[in-house]
DNA sequence: GTGAAAGCGCTAACAA
DNA sequence: TTGTTAGCGCTTTCAC
């Protein structure tokens, strides 16, 4: 009975028109009498006939599906970002297969690997694994967020190296003499780092940088961010944290707790990223929001442009085209009372 | 040059094989010469060729990936419930389309359109809409996870009762002679607002609740749940509220804070879900936690049974076969210093 | 051991 | 206005 889903081939002969007849309808093309139209909607209607996306795809067409990968939902950030890209691409009729590598550059090896086999239209990537020369191996639109993977590939993101900038800003302007930087991976690629730095030595201070790596299993994040700040605070004093990530950030609150030292009078804080669900959970801690929303859109915009042809991947860069951009949104200062003034 | 991907006739032509022979090598089916195998797999390396996952699938094969239903991943529950149902689904080799309903029915209803569409395997079911009745028309292995959509799907969840009555017996034993729920949706639905009644009672207490929509955007949701908690207040005393997720129970801590209630020595606060990113964000809150990993991986199990035919969906009984199951983990307490003992 | 040919469900010329 | 036919890329009998 529930055998198998019905195919045009069935609508076809319970309408009694051609398959493509059929075709034309469900596509709206072409010339159609009245009357032939109803009669195939009526069938489709009592078949619950769905066309099947795969056949469609198959014959050339579009997939109508674009691959995300990111490190991982669960972290507010990236779950934040999925459900604006999804809805970015919901608006332009296209789907999202959301991929989490979990920080593992064999899982994001894989996950490209399937993306090219289900022939999806293009990809995004936010994840952040070194050294995947496999990109260079794909032939589809392309588009990072707050990743350089090469020049050719454009990359949305928050503009950094200012929001850093600002967020030591605000401690040092709250007073801070002694203020930290909190972060996940020290260097020159590290943006928010670059804006800490040139903050701190502009008001004459000395930058001091504890790194945590960002995908430390949860059991041991914590003891690892005591121990580093037990550290720092034990060569000299330490008045203020900048976190480059909220979650980040609530562990120093806790570890201020421990250590009770108040929240901002002896120790001001201030983290990175303003998702929702952290605002909702710490609505008291200084941050930096960034706008997700719309580096969601602009990713979504600049690979539908790729998708829809209107700019052709300039993979070798033929003719000396225009490089691929980099597009950066602000950030914006969230005041808290973790952040004296 | 990069012009389209390869295809089958592509490999057989380079390594100067038939189709049948390129594709026996794929799928290690039959007997193969030694250096034919060879030939071939050097011809896919050098074309750097990836079968068409939709063409295999059209043939009728499963296409290997399971549809995801949830409100938003976004959320810290439904986030994590993501990534351990994406690990659970890896092992097996599949696959998983993540959709955002966004509590919207019409979302729902045409991502169920969709799924079919793209002939997914089967559909887990995380979303909590109301009468989709679209849900009877879907011809392919189902399960849900804490929904009660038809006593013919199974349903996977945390044993809700017991978990709602294990919070309350945690502010009643704290001290709570005036223990308050705060839920989405209060009704005989909602168990662990069942729990809650129960324990409630069995004290000799009065249950007293209040509700706040779960998808109430966020901008309005602090002030529905203070206008809430305020006016429970103003009728008689509270001094313990156990709210049905951690985000919420967020918001009663931060309530607390501006009416200078101290926690726990006014009030004492029980949250529920117990995500990691909740842990990291507020690790003082007390909490139940539910076990996902658990949960996603027996969704899962049930999932793949179905599909691979160890358990044809009974969708109508058929000899009066066991009924769906309904399948319950225990949650856990939590303690936290936002309870008193 | 290997190949030829039919067909999965659909679309798109090309006819009628 | 509608039907016929040839694929899309792959798997799978059935032959050789």
């Amino acid at each position: 009975m529930s055998s198998r889903e019905p195919t045009l081939a069935d609508v076809a002969e319970l309408a009694g028109v051609s398959l493509t007849t059929v075709s034309r309808v469900l596509n709206n093309r072409g010339y159609l009498s009245e009357k032939t139209k109803k009669n195939v909607a009526d069938a489709i209607q009592t078949l619950g006939y769905r066309p099947n996306s795969l056949a469609r795809a198959l014959h050339g067409k579009r997939t109508q599906t674009v691959g995300l990968i990111v490190p991982a939902v669960s972290l507010p950030f990236f779950g934040e970002l999925a459900v604006e890209v999804e809805n970015a691409l919901a608006e332009a009729g296209y789907r999202i297969l959301i991929c989490n590598s979990m920080g593992r550059a064999d899982r994001e090896r894989e996950y490209l690997s399937l993306l090219v086999g289900n022939r999806v239209d293009g990809i995004i990537s936010g994840a952040h694994n070194e050294g995947l020369d496999e990109y260079d191996t794909i032939r589809m639109p392309l588009v990072t967020i707050d990743r350089e993977l090469s020049p050719s590939v454009p990359n949305v993101r928050c503009a950094n190296e200012e929001a850093g900038a600002m967020a030591t800003r605000a401690l040092i302007e709250g007073g801070c003499s002694h203020p930290l930087l909190l972060t996940s991976r020290s260097g020159p690629r590290n943006l928010r780092e670059a804006g800490y730095r040139a903050e701190v030595e502009r008001a004459g201070l000395t930058p001091r940088i504890v790194t945590v790596p960002f995908d430390t299993p949860t059991p041991q994040r914590f003891a690892m961010v005591r121990n580093a700040l037990d550290e720092a605070r034990a060569a000299s004093p330490v008045d203020g944290v900048f976190a480059t990530d909220d979650l980040a950030a609530a562990e120093v609150l806790e570890w201020a707790r421990t250590h009770s030292l108040s929240v901002p009078t002896d120790l001001s804080i201030i983290g990175f990223d303003g998702t929702e669900t952290m605002r909702r959970a710490l609505p008291h801690l200084a941050t930096i929001r960034q706008p997700i929303a719309e580096i969601a859109q602009a990713a979504v915009s600049i690979l539908l442009d790729q998708i829809e042809g209107k700019a052709p991947r300039s993979s070798s860069d033929e003719a000396g085209a225009a490089p691929a951009q980099t597009v950066e949104f602000p950030g914006m200062l969230i005041p808290g009372r973790s952040l004296a003034l």
